[in-house]
DNA sequence: TGAATAGTTGACTATTTTAATCGGGATTAG
DNA sequence: CTAATCCCGATTAAAATAGTCAACTATTCA
């Protein structure tokens, strides 16, 4: 498995999706504009989404895209693995140089570490991402005093790595 | 987080590591013919171990790596924090470009996400991968009539990605 | 019908990361 | 001393990630 911006962008746009999906089809534009996601990758990955069955499209003017399943049937899994193709194989992939159990123990390990990390992204739906996200900005929206608090110190590394 | 190959190589490295401690230093040209890892890799993998003071290490003729703590207060968690380097933000860090509220939304969404992660991987302990591997080898010296019988099916698909 | 809106596709490029290589060090047991 | 071993930095090669571009198709609406 792969955990990495390219999943992490899947889910977000996700999100943005599910957040809102109930008026109409949702835009690829849109998408790109409010998640700062360029959107000739998001073409990529949404492309990979519809072919996976998590969304469907519709063409023309009001086109875009919409859930193809319920909030509650789509799992943070299925949106990494649709867009993250799993590279699950060590060197020894069960055939050929697989002449050494040593590699076959090291393959076998971390399948079932992975198995498990799955078992939990598979438990997270995007139901109760986009639910927590509307709550947030509705608390926010209630406290418009404070509008640019931020919660959290920043570290220095923070910083560093916010350069991108 | 990231969870990579390179993890991958660095956790299979340690349980090598772990499974001959005892005997002494274990050294990195060892690990890499084992394991078939790049030696200069592993050296740079395990330069990062050691500074996060995971390994210990003894030079000169009969050196090499040992453990600088007991096999259960190391997690899988620490020995992918030491490799991959983490970089855990998104676009916005916390200044700068920070200036709509959705960028921080995903931002926290999957700093949250990672965290659930990384318990899960904290809570694995070289121990028990160490355990377990040394159990699977003693089944398998004992029934040497069964030599090299592999326990799964393979799938294209898994085929296809053991070209690497 | 025809113009505008959006998705669809495939090829292409740039950047970053991963993995490996090389060449030299420093350290220490025998 | 000398061979085994860790140590370090620079460099390279290959792969994955991220983004770009251009031509195309389907749909809606005026």
């Amino acid at each position: 498995m792969r955990l990495t911006t390219k999943g992490r962008f899947a889910v977000t746009a996700m999100i943005d999706l599910g957040m809102r999906h109930q008026r109409g089809p949702v835009t690829l534009a849109g998408i790109s504009e409010r998640q700062r996601i360029s959107l000739s990758y998001l073409e990529q990955l949404f492309g990979r989404l519809r072919r996976q069955g998590i969304v469907d499209s519709v063409r023309g003017p009001g086109g875009g895209y919409t859930l193809a399943r319920s909030m509650n049937e789509i799992s943070v899994a299925s949106i990494i693995r649709a867009v993250d193709e799993p590279i699950d194989a060590t060197q020894c992939g069960g055939l050929g140089n697989c002449n050494d159990d040593r590699e076959c123990m090291t393959h076998d390990l971390w399948m079932s570490l992975n198995a498990r990390i799955y078992d939990y992204l598979d438990s997270v739906h995007l139901q109760e991402l986009v639910t927590t996200q509307l709550k947030k900005e509705a608390d926010e929206a209630a406290g418009i005093h404070k509008p640019h608090a931020h919660p959290h110190i920043i570290g220095s590394a923070e910083i560093k790595a916010a350069q991108h």
